[in-house]
DNA sequence: GTTCATGGAGCCCGCAGGCAC
DNA sequence: TGTGCCTGCGGGCTCCATGAA
């Protein structure tokens, strides 16, 4: 375990010191400023002093120290990102997209985690990130409650909405999951499925009722009957549920709002012994890693959450620097596999 | 999409300031170094001066600046996390531990994510840390590789490497995996297998290699044939190709390193027409939630991530105020679902 | 007279902006 | 156009003085 001695904090001449600002000016033979502009980038230094001071930073082995920048320009070249629960896929791929984008920006990143979802706890990140005076925030919290708590917090800092859900281009990418998810569903309907069953996500998540929406649009639109959905938690557990309260003996298609719930939609199908796609088609939606090995390999929604992240990013980005940034969404496409086919021959089963 | 306005560099009189211990002072009618010592928990104030000075802080909602307190203390409060994929389901949790963890000890936390393990992404992402002048890091970085180029660079900070498999309670988290497995492999013989073939991880994290000698002290200890393991990525897809490579005519039983493996090797049987666990039992490791899900639901050992995470933070936390802390190996535990069972009737099948 | 709580006055941390040359 | 001097960002800290128990 190699782990220095941090330095005392009494510091003695003949300590090894990390340089600072009049350290390169001494050894470049210039004044703080110059140095200052140098580091900065300012045009109106002579190359010969550039040169004679970036090589002085060089040899030192210079950087600027953050503390202090952040302390006089009140800006900190920091954004926070705030996540509800960091475990999901989705999210946890979304916050690698942005701490790429920040880190190629020169933005450091710093993470808060929600340890609940109530306005309180959101208060208080919130308090958190501007005790370290972020200049502005990513929030990938995706319930509506908690966007409404953002909403009326009085935040100091420039924020926006992951994934996208808000802000600029937040229409697009709400109906670009829209049109995902009617292509989903029409993709059944293409199949010959007379209508097309729905395990809905939580109401209160923006991409889940984008998601709904697509699915009762595509009915709509071809004038076939609209079940009821039923309702999980993007849980396998919950779509596993859900199943129990599916008329079964009229289901040949099912549109189920994520991969995790269409998971548990397949081990509940099969626990009653339906067979997919043979008696029941399924479709699901983000195409995680494991799709492809579920059992049968998932017809599914591709997404790009990484690419969200860093659109996330450019957006926020631009709003410190007063640009208007509309990177236009991350269209979700969907991958076709083995989970889907045309409507077979129903077994006769006791539903429930 | 509130957005507030970044408030102007320069500042009028009448703008709305935030606090400083200045303002504080004056509120509550005491000198600034009072106002500092109630902040920093100076014992030598006396309590209803102490009273007063919270009253004004709280009706000004004052917060210390962090980058003066910084400039001044030298320490930033911060940590740095570094990951390598943050993406993982065991590195996502892990992370969410430590923040967490953190955040009740009050420090920030920084997230950089290496886009590549080259030692080069490694030194860079140190440098980064050291410009945010963070106090101490904890590295998710299970590659042998990236430890060793950590443990060679010039680190100016204490760190930790999680998942513990190193520093304090190094040798503990190893073992505690080690019987883990171990016991994952027993369960698999007192079921009547005469041996168990494994499906091993990457020959360059210390938790694969854990995993594996487990297995392998398991079989060696009760005297059973030791299969040669297949190697493959923690994938789902390396998991389903790992089962090409194994004698399936003489398998009966499996121990898979992980879940993500165990799912490929679950639906690379199932595309074999072999049954778990009629013809093959399998077991897995980490116990994500989708593993209840899986068909047949999996058989693995649960590991708590966050726990680890927040262990990394106990640990790190001690070292910066010279604190030993061991807070000792987090237990895994075997998990037992319905993908084990009693070897049953082999079929005839055309391995390959 | 000793302790103890508090205030006053500065200086310093490292850097950047305004202004002067 | 290029460069240097001064001041101040917000807080921690030290020295010293001052009352009060």
């Amino acid at each position: 375990m190699s782990a220095d001695e941090h330095p005392p904090a009494t510091e003695r001449p003949g300590d090894v010191r990390v340089p600072v600002l009049a350290d390169v000016a001494l050894l470049a033979g210039v004044s703080q400023q110059t140095v200052s502009r140098v580091v900065r980038g300012s045009p109106s230094v002579a190359r010969r002093t550039r040169e004679r001071v970036e090589a002085a930073i060089a040899e030192l082995g210079y950087r600027p120290n953050v503390a202090a920048r952040t302390l006089v320009t009140r800006r900190s070249h920091r954004i926070g990102v705030i996540a509800a629960d960091a475990s999901l896929y989705g999210a946890a791929v979304t916050l690698s997209g942005i701490q790429q984008a920040c880190r190629d920006a020169g933005y450091a990143v710093s993470l808060v985690v929600l340890s609940d979802l109530e306005a309180a706890s959101i208060q208080r990140a919130l308090e958190e990130l501007r005790a370290q005076y972020v200049d502005g925030a990513i929030a990938v919290v995706p319930q509506d409650a908690s966007q409404d708590a953002l909403r009326e917090a009085d935040i100091a800092f420039p924020y926006v909405l992951a994934p996208g859900l808000d802000g600029a281009g937040a229409a697009d990418a709400y109906w670009a999951e829209v049109a995902a998810a009617r292509a989903a569903t029409d993709h059944l309907l293409d199949l010959g499925h007379a209508t097309v069953h729905h395990v809905a996500g939580p109401g209160d998540w923006a991409e889940s009722r984008a998601r709904s929406t697509g699915w009762r649009t595509a009915l709509v639109e071809r004038l076939r009957f609209v079940p009821r959905p039923v309702r999980g938690d993007w849980s396998a557990a919950s779509g596993y549920a859900a199943v129990g309260e599916l008329p079964l003996d009229s289901v040949t298609a099912l549109f189920v709002a994520n991969d995790h719930m269409a998971l548990g939609v397949l081990s509940a199908l099969a626990a009653r012994g339906l067979r997919v796609p043979g008696d029941v088609s399924v479709v699901g939606y983000d195409d995680v890693p494991d799709a492809s090995f579920y059992a049968p390999p998932l017809t599914t929604v591709h997404q790009d959450f990484a690419e969200i992240g860093r659109r996330c990013v450019q957006v926020l980005l631009g709003r410190l620097h007063d640009r208007v940034v509309e990177p236009g969404p991350v269209s979700p496409r969907l991958v076709v596999r083995d989970s889907t086919a045309a409507p077979g021959t129903l077994l006769a089963v006791q539903p429930g």
